[in-house]
Formats: structure tokens, C-alpha cells, sequence
RNA sequence: GCCUGAGUGAUGGAAUGGUAGACGUGCCGGACUCAAAAUCCGGUGGCAGAGAUGCCGUGUGGGUUCAAGUCCCACCUCAGGCACCA
């Protein structure tokens, strides 16, 4: 064997081979196509690098090494997103300037990353804390401001107590801090706002002109939460005041009973002279708004709420004046911060008036069955008997006549369903000692009756009861009725699995429901202009007709995203670059006056009274107008540390430019980034807040493409040993140099690759790792075999063709995992080989170079078979080499393999099956049987059909 | 609750509707060694059988098909996202 450096040693040599030779760095004028892949930028934490990262790096890296060999333009750049509160503590902590804990946590992060040798292009590094950088953050802020996109407003906003700053809702969903987890307080304050809502329906839109993730997709598209709806008047009784509400289900209408409105609702102070229960209100208001954490992230659905004794509201459709309530489960910020409630129809409505026994009117009945043309009508019951003692049901089974059923009957005239139920319940079983417990809401059923060639259309009424005493009457069957079932006291297991009968065990499920409200399809009912319709959507539509027709209401849209507050009251941040002025009032800072740069000061602590840390510097604070030179302030606030990861990939475009943000050349060059990869913890902030930033940019005539990226990928996070998430507390971390230093980078890389699918969650196995490194010495091993033939051997032509073709294809699809697998096959296949040649060898090493570069180089290098890989060009297969003369292929008897048989690739379809039908066992296992058909498929199968 | 995904050996995971379990790990047996590690060779879904082979087997229950891990329906479980959003 050829002496060999250490692993390490031969990991450092070539990183500074890529280094010395600009391997990497992307040219911004080329004839070769370009490619631009991005990995999102790390917060260089002082924790350093975690072995997730070099899962999404390793994987983007492999794709962006393989495209640079096959001949493309690859643009692969890596910087860094340092703004932030860590770095603030900790400079806070350390009195030193936040830019120095920075620059010693980036330096630590850019050598790990180089010991894994990603092949970032370096030449195009910076940080979004580089003045260089944030001079442009800020100069594009002043572009929303010019566009009337960005708005100073006094907002009831998500205040961290504990971090001391305004949070966006992103931040802060679920009610808590997304950082510290501290939970969020509502606050007034003053914020800068851009207008991200105005995006909504663009930011649903845009998704269909890229190829992300279905998963991102969705998960953004959650996140906008768009709905369709009307909003409606309802008028007041004793005001001249109409009350807004928002609803998705105006063909609900009929069935509204009472109205709610947000606690914060303006209504309460406006009329708080007529309302007569002010107190309560106000008393009910405050304990809201002090909500404990404990209820907080429960999220107790407990209802609460106060009637407003004072104001009625008028339901606008039937004219019954109905109560408005007052509860948090209506919010201020969504919709109108009121609605019109259908207990009968929505599982919270029918909460609170359970709660506060308020008239529940059901407005659609449940469909079961099948309608038909020409359906008579009928009203009937179905009774359920429940005995409590032995947690049974009273079940009639009619045998072949109708399966398992409850008791059932038709209603006579003017006869109440209790009534019905009770005759039958003794007419059928004889029992009479019952208590009757509930009954619910009508089920429209539709059935044909095959004995008497008619279908029905019954209205039937569920009832449940509970059995007292076995205590019987004689039953009084009708005489074609007699002894054609028996009674069966069965489980509820048994009820589900043999009820088949889609109106008795609907009505079971209903009895036992602990809700009874209905929120699918159905049949309109107790609803005047909408009686009879089946169809949701046409009643909607009839609905919203009427509704505009008399003025009452009027389609409407409403999402759930909200403006984006653009504040924080932080100092490690961009300064938001605007200056107010008494006289000219907010004046942006001149272009050549940007950046507005931090201040060098060593005390960064927050403000109990949550103002900036940058309000107390005042020679900083003070400034002159830009526009009339009269004293002025500066904003105190920074922007959030979503700001500068929101434009950053283009700046990769023209790092270096001091003119503009990017140049126009360079944007028209690389185009829409091709291929993003980042965490699924930034599928909803970071890439809504990117999109709608590029967007708007867009629409300003900024940039060339109204999407920054063309697909975005998500990778599954890595977790430890024992298949939980790593963490300090759990000392189950791995730290990714001790990996380097032990086993190499390349077996790093490559048992990441290896792990599994890379969209997908995977746990840390040392021994796997140890698997992957094995198989790196394999090929290392495997030079001791080169004979100096340059073509590939016979032998091995034709599995190194499917070779090239499955890690191409692999690699293209991400598919890391079946791509290592495809390499260690070959490995093993040459290994079995007394010698190989040096092409053989050659393109197992260059397909190998994207995953594993250093040693693959080296191997390459010292054997003398050509130009390094990373300068070379990416093998291609022969589709020809591919074709296997001769197969394989199985045999099956009625579905069962039987035997297999070898094929030559010109066999006929009769030269098969008579092969097929000649193996021994084949023929075994078609004894006695007559052959119904042979299916013959060519290449892979025959099934051979017998009786 | 709603929306996404996913359920396959001891284990990570492979399988254009066509021989389930590739490849890796682990385990068992063997070689080398004084011994261990490393390395190499063989075996490894379950049950029955000396073996040939047979039966069973991809969360559960149905269905479509000559053929289902894969397609359809219902359900269960797990993970992720959203969540009192009207």
C-alpha cells in the first residue's frame, strides 16, 4: 500500500488546496449556467457548531460540489446572522461591545466549517452586523418608509417582561416569548409597523410558482390562515348602532341565539352609560387580562364571559332580539372582534351557551343515507337502552333481515318521538321500567325499501335510556315481525364493528357524544329562504345575496397574518434610520449619511420602562433634521433580528458593493436562488418574512423575481444516542470536532449522509458512524488493486454504469442515504475483484468526491489517475451498459412466489411462460389445478393464475 | 380540534403496483492472534422441518387487482405545524 498521511493531515492539505486555488469562488460573469444554493446562515452562538448543521451543509454541499462537476457556475456562500439578544447578554454581562463577543463566536464557527470542508465560497462572507451590510438593512427600511409601507403606530403589542422588548406575533405564538418562553404581556406602545398584511393573499399566491416543501407549504398557508366569510349588522336594541361581525357561516343565520364580543371591544366604553353591569364588566376585563401562565399554555377552554345587561342586539334575519355576551374567546384582533354565535353549530358556541343556558336552535340536519327521486316522507325514532350494570346496549339482531339495529319505529300522527320510542321499546322488547335520558337533534335519512319498491325520506329523532329493571310486559308483535330477531345486550365494541346501518349508528354515536353540535353538511332546516337546501356552499352563496340585497352584510376576507412590528427595544440591533423632528416630523436619514451606525458604549442593559437602551445615549440621540438642520432625535428602537435575514442572499449576489444593495447585473445573473435549505423552525418567520420583503421590492422595481427561491428544502433534525433531542441538560450532545479529530470529516460527512432519509428526524448512532468509516477504509484498501489498464474492467462495466446513474439520480433528489448505499455496493463489488483498473477506481472516487472530498482527492492524487476531482468532470453512464442479458425473475402461483427463473432479455413472451411452467415446484404446486391464465410481465414477473 | 407527514426485522432504514427487508449497525459462528482489538469469511424476519420446502409476515379492519408495504375507504398510534381565528 502507498504510504499514506493521516486522515487529518490529509483533510488539512486540501482544504488549503481549495483555498490556495479559489476552488470555490463563484465568478459573477460566466458562460457556464449558474446555480446559486444556500444554506440558511447561522446565529454563531458561543455553543459553536452542532452536528444538524453539518447534516443541512454536508447535504447542500454535496449537491453544490456534484453541480460545480458537472459543469455549472455553482454560487455556495456561507455569512453569518449576528444581530441578536445572546450576544447582547453576554457583552451586557462582560462589559465589552457586543461586536467583539461576535467576532470571537464567528471565528470559531468559520473553523469548524472549514474543517468539514464545505465548499463555501468565502470570498463573499459578511455579517448582517457589518455596517457595510446593515447600511443597506436600513436603507431598504427607508424604501418601505417611502412607500407608505412602513407606520408608526401606537399598538396594543406582545411585551416580553422578561426580555424587556416588543415581540412580533410570529414571536410570540402560543402566548409566550419565543426565546425565554416567559409569557407575553399586552402592551401600548409605539411601534414601527410594516404593512405585511396587505401581502396575505400574494404570499398565498406566490407558493404556486415555487417548489417548496408540500410541508412548508402548508405550513405557511396555516400560518396566513386566509378565510372567506361575510361580515354582517346586527342592530342594537337601545342605540342607533349596528354591531359588526365577521363569520365564514352566514347560511348559519337563522340559528344565531346570542352575539359575543371581545373584551377590549370599543363598544363597552362608547355605550358604558347605558350599560347597567358595568362593574361586572370591567371586573371580568381585568381578570383576563391577568390570565395566569398555568391557564395561559393550557389553554383552558373553560368558557367564561358576562351578559351585557343593557344592550341587546337584534338578529337581522328573524328579528328576535337575542343578548350579547362578553368573553375572551372572541379576540379583538381578528375579524371585528365580534361575532354572531350558532350554538347548534360550532362546537365553542355551543360551550358557552351550555354554560349559560342559552336557546340552542339547530339550522342543518345530518344526512344519512342515499336520496332518491319520488321519496316518500315518514318521521320515526331510534331508541338506544343502555344497561349501566353491565355496560351494555339493547340491540335487536335481525339476522340476514337487517344485521344488528336499535329499536326503531315510525312516528303516528301527533305523537311525540318520546312517545313513539316508549310503544315501541315494549311493543318490540317488552320493557317498561326505562328512564328516559336524552334525545337529540333530527337526522335526515334517506333509504329505498326493497320489499316495497319505495324509498323514504325519514326525519328520525335519537333518544337515549337507561334500563331500571329487567321488568317486562308481554310484547305485542305485529305478526310478520314475530321471532325474526332476537334481543342482544352488546358491548359498544361490538355496536361499532356490527351496526352497519348508517342511521343507527350515527344516532348511537350522536347519543353518546358528550357535544351535540353538528359542524358538517347537511340539510337545512328552521331556515326560511334556505329550507331544503343540501349544499353548503349554495347556501352560503343564496345567503350572502340576500344579505347585500337588503343591506345587512357583504363578503368578506379576513387572514390571520398580521402587520409585522418592526421594533425592538433592544440595542444589539440595526438603528431603525429615521430621525423626528419637531417641525418636519419623521425624516428618514440621507442616503450618504447611511449607515446610522451603533454607538461604541459599554452599557446595553434594557429599560424597565421599555425604552431602548440607545434613549439614555444622548450625544448619539441628538441629532439635526435632515431636511430643515433644526435639532432632531434619532428613533431609540432597533429593528427585530429578523431584519437582516430577510434580503441576505441577495447581497451574496455583489458582496462587495458600496454603491448599492446589489448591483442590477448581478441580480440579473443569479436570478432566483435555486435551491434553499434551512431548519422547518423557519418555514413560517424567516421565509414569510424574506418572501414578502422580496416581494415588495419587487413591486418597487428592485429586484427581477417576485419569489426569492425557487425550492426550499427543510432538513430532519438530528437527535442524540437515544433518540432524544440533544441537549446540554441531557449530556447527550455531540460535539462535531471531536468527530473530525476521531474518525475524520469524510466519515462524518458521510455517515450524515448515511443516516436516513434527510427530510426526516434521525438519531446519532456511534456505531453507524463507525460503519461508515470502515467502509472509507474499504475504499482506501482498495488501491492495493489497481492494475494500469485505463478502461473499466468487463467485469465491472456494467454495475459502475447503474452506479453512476443511482448516485446522479440520488444526489439530484436528495436522496443521500440510497446514494452512499449505491457506493458501498460498488466498494464491496470491487472488493471482491482481484484488480481493478484505474478508471474503475477513478469513477468510484469521483463519484464518491461530492460526499466524501478529501480523502477521495488524495486517493485519487497519490494513485496518479488523473487531475484532482474537484477539478474534473462528472461521469456519465451509458444507458446501453445498463441492460442485463439475463434475469432473474420470479414465478407466482395465485400470487405466491413459487420458484424463479433465469430470462435472456429477447426471450419471447411463450419462451417465458414455458420456462416458467417447467420449474419443479411450479409445476408441484399446479397439480390437480387447471391453468385460468399466465401473466406474463417481461423483465419482471410471471403469475400464473390455477383453479 | 384542524392541517401535514409517518407506522416495515433486534436496530437506522431499502423497495417505478411485480421475488419485502437492499445497504449499514448489532448479534451468532468461523479464520487470524498467546490473548484482545482491528481485519477477513459465513449466517441472520417469525414458526415448523435434518433438508427440500411449507405456513405466517410491512399499525388494525375492509376493498380494488392476476398481483398491494405501495392504490381506495374506515380506524388506531406517533411526530411536526396551527390552534377559543368565528
Amino acid at each position: 500500500m502507498i504510504k499514506m498521511m493521516t486522515i487529518n493531515d490529509i483533510e488539512k492539505k486540501w482544504q488549503k488546496y481549495w483555498d490556495d486555488n479559489n476552488t470555490f469562488v463563484a465568478k459573477n460573469n460566466s458562460d457556464k449556467e449558474k446555480y446559486f444554493y444556500l444554506v440558511e446562515f447561522p446565529y454563531p452562538s458561543g455553543s459553536g457548531l452542532h452536528v444538524g448543521h453539518v447534516r443541512s451543509y454536508t447535504a447542500i454541499d454535496t449537491m453544490a460540489r456534484k453541480k460545480r462537476m458537472m459543469g455549472y457556475n455553482v454560487l455556495f456562500p456561507m455569512g453569518w446572522d449576528a444581530f441578536g439578544a445572546p450576544a447582547e447578554q453576554y457583552a451586557i454581562k462582560n462589559h465589552i461591545h457586543p461586536k467583539e463577543a461576535v467576532a470571537e463566536n464567528i471565528k470559531t464557527f468559520k473553523g469548524q466549517i472549514k474543517d468539514l470542508g464545505i465548499s463555501f465560497d468565502w470570498s463573499r462572507e459578511f455579517s448582517t452586523t457589518d455596517p457595510e451590510y446593515y447600511k443597506w438593512t436600513q436603507w431598504q427600511f427607508i424604501k418601505f418608509y417611502e412607500h407608505d409601507m412602513a407606520y408608526k403606530a401606537k399598538k396594543s403589542i406582545n411585551w416580553c417582561p422578561n426580555c424587556k422588548t416588543g415581540l412580533s406575533n410570529e414571536d410570540s405564538s402560543g402566548g409566550t416569548c419565543e426565546r425565554c418562553g416567559s409569557v407575553v404581556v399586552q402592551k401600548e406602545k409605539d411601534q414601527w409597523v410594516l404593512r405585511m398584511s396587505d401581502y396575505a393573499e400574494d404570499l398565498i399566491t406566490g407558493l404556486d410558482e415555487t417548489d417548496f416543501q408540500e410541508r412548508i407549504k402548508t405550513a405557511q398557508i396555516n400560518w396566513i390562515g386566509k378565510s372567506t366569510g361575510a361580515e354582517v349588522d346586527f342592530k342594537i336594541k337601545e342605540i342607533d348602532e349596528k354591531l359588526k361581525v365577521y363569520t365564514t357561516r352566514p347560511d348559519t343565520l337563522y340559528g344565531v341565539t346570542f352575539m359575543v364580543i371581545a373584551p377590549e371591544h370599543p363598544y363597552i366604553d362608547l355605550y358604558s352609560g347605558i350599560i347597567n353591569n358595568m362593574n361586572e364588566i370591567i371586573d371580568y376585563r381585568e381578570k383576563t387580562n391577568f390570565k395566569t401562565e398555568f391557564e395561559r399554555l393550557n389553554m383552558t377552554k373553560e368558557k367564561t364571559g358576562v351578559r351585557i345587561d343593557g344592550l341587546t342586539a337584534i338578529n337581522p334575519i328573524t328579528n328576535k332580539e337575542i343578548p350579547i355576551y362578553i368573553s375572551d374567546y372572541v379576540m379583538m384582533n381578528y375579524g371585528t372582534g365580534a361575532i354572531m354565535a350558532v350554538p347548534a353549530h360550532d362546537d365553542r358556541d355551543y360551550e358557552f351557551a351550555s354554560k349559560f343556558n342559552i336557546e340552542i336552535i339547530p339550522v342543518i340536519e345530518q344526512i344519512t343515507g342515499e336520496q332518491r327521486e319520488n321519496e316518500e316522507q315518514k318521521n320515526s325514532i331510534v331508541a338506544v337502552i343502555y344497561d349501566e350494570e353491565n355496560n351494555k346496549y339493547l340491540t335487536l339482531n335481525w339476522k340476514e333481515l337487517g344485521g344488528r339495529l336499535f329499536i326503531g319505529g315510525t312516528r303516528k300522527d301527533n305523537e311525540t318521538a318520546l312517545e313513539t320510542a316508549v310503544r315501541e321499546i315494549k311493543e318490540e322488547t317488552g320493557y317498561t321500567d326505562i328512564r328516559f335520558i336524552k334525545e337529540i337533534s333530527p337526522i335526515n335519512h334517506h333509504y329505498f325499501a326493497y320489499n316495497k319498491n319505495k324509498a323514504y325520506e325519514i326525519e328520525s329523532i335519537g333518544l337515549l335510556f337507561k334500563l331500571i329493571s329487567d321488568k317486562k310486559e308481554t310484547n305485542n308483535l305485529d305478526e310478520d315481525e314475530k321471532g325474526k330477531f332476537e334481543i342482544e345486550w352488546v358491548s359498544r365494541e361490538i355496536i361499532e364493528k356490527e351496526v352497519k346501518d348508517e342511521l343507527h349508528i350515527t344516532t348511537f354515536r350522536n347519543l353518546l357524544a358528550e357535544n351535540n353540535y353538528y359542524a358538517g353538511d347537511g340539510k337545512m332546516v328552521n331556515s326560511g329562504i334556505l329550507n331544503g337546501l343540501t349544499n353548503k356552499k349554495e347556501s352560503i352563496n343564496k345567503m350572502l345575496e340576500y344579505l347585500e340585497k337588503e343591506g345587512i352584510g357583504y363578503k368578506k376576507t379576513n387572514y390571520k397574518l398580521q402587520d409585522w412590528i418592526f421594533t425592538r427595544q433592544r440595542f444589539w440591533g440595526e438603528p431603525i434610520p429615521l430621525v423626528c423632528c419637531d417641525e418636519c416630523g419623521w425624516v428618514p436619514v440621507k442616503e450618504e449619511d447611511l449607515p446610522v451606525l451603533l454607538p461604541d458604549v459599554a452599557e446595553y442593559e434594557p429599560t424597565d420602562d421599555g425604552e431602548s437602551p440607545l434613549a439614555k445615549i444622548e450625544s448619539w440621540v441628538n441629532t439635526t433634521c435632515p431636511k430643515c438642520g433644526k435639532p432632531a432625535k434619532r428613533e431609540t428602537d432597533t429593528m427585530p433580528n429578523w431584519a437582516g435575514s430577510s434580503w441576505y442572499w441577495l447581497r451574496y449576489m455583489d458582496p462587495k458593493n458600496d454603491k448599492e444593495f446589489v448591483s442590477k447585473e448581478a441580480l440579473n445573473y443569479w436570478g432566483q436562488l435555486d435551491w434553499y435549505n434551512g431548519g422547518m423552525e423557519h418555514a413560517t418567520r424567516h421565509l414569510l418574512y424574506a418572501r414578502f420583503w422580496n416581494q415588495f421590492l419587487y413591486n418597487i422595481g428592485l429586484v427581477p423575481y417576485k419569489e426569492p427561491f425557487k425550492t426550499r428544502v427543510a432538513h430532519g433534525m438530528i437527535l442524540g444516542e437515544g433518540g432524544e433531542k440533544m441537549s446540554k441538560s441531557k449530556g447527550n450532545v455531540i460535539n462535531p470536532d471531536d468527530v473530525v479529530k476521531k474518525q475524520g470529516a469524510d466519515a462524518l460527512r458521510c455517515y450524515e449522509m448515511f443516516i436516513g432519509d434527510y427530510e426526516k428526524e434521525a438519531a446519532w448512532s456511534e456505531q453507524s458512524l463507525n460503519g461508515c468509516r470502515r467502509f472509507l477504509d474499504k475504499v482506501i484498501k482498495l488501491q492495493d488493486k489497481l492494475n494500469n489498464s485505463d478502461e473499466y474492467s468487463s467485469s465491472l462495466e456494467k454495475i459502475i454504469n447503474k452506479t453512476i446513474k443511482k448516485v446522479t439520480e440520488d444526489i439530484d433528489n436528495m436522496k443521500f442515504n440510497t446514494a452512499v448505499s449505491a457506493l458501498m455496493i460498488l466498494t464491496n463489488e470491487m472488493t471482491d475483484k482481484e484488480e481493478i483498473s484505474q478508471k474503475d477506481y477513478r469513477t468510484l472516487l469521483t463519484l464518491l468526491n461530492p460526499i466524501a472530498p478529501h480523502i477521495t482527492e488524495e486517493l485519487n492524487e497519490i494513485n496518479h489517475l488523473g487531475n484532482p476531482l474537484c477539478e474534473s468532470a462528472w461521469p456519465t453512464y451509458d444507458e446501453e451498459k445498463i441492460i442485463d442479458e439475463e434475469k432473474e425473475i420470479a414465478v407466482q402461483v395465485n400470487g405466491k412466489l413459487r420458484g424463479t427463473i433465469i430470462c435472456a432479455i429477447n426471450d419471447t413472451e411463450e419462451e417465458i411462460k414455458e420456462k416458467a411452467l417447467s420449474d419443479s415446484n411450479v409445476q408441484k404446486h399446479l397439480e390437480e389445478k387447471e391453468i385460468v391464465k399466465v401473466i406474463v410481465i417481461k423483465n419482471r414477473i410471471v403469475n400464473i393464475v390455477a383453479k
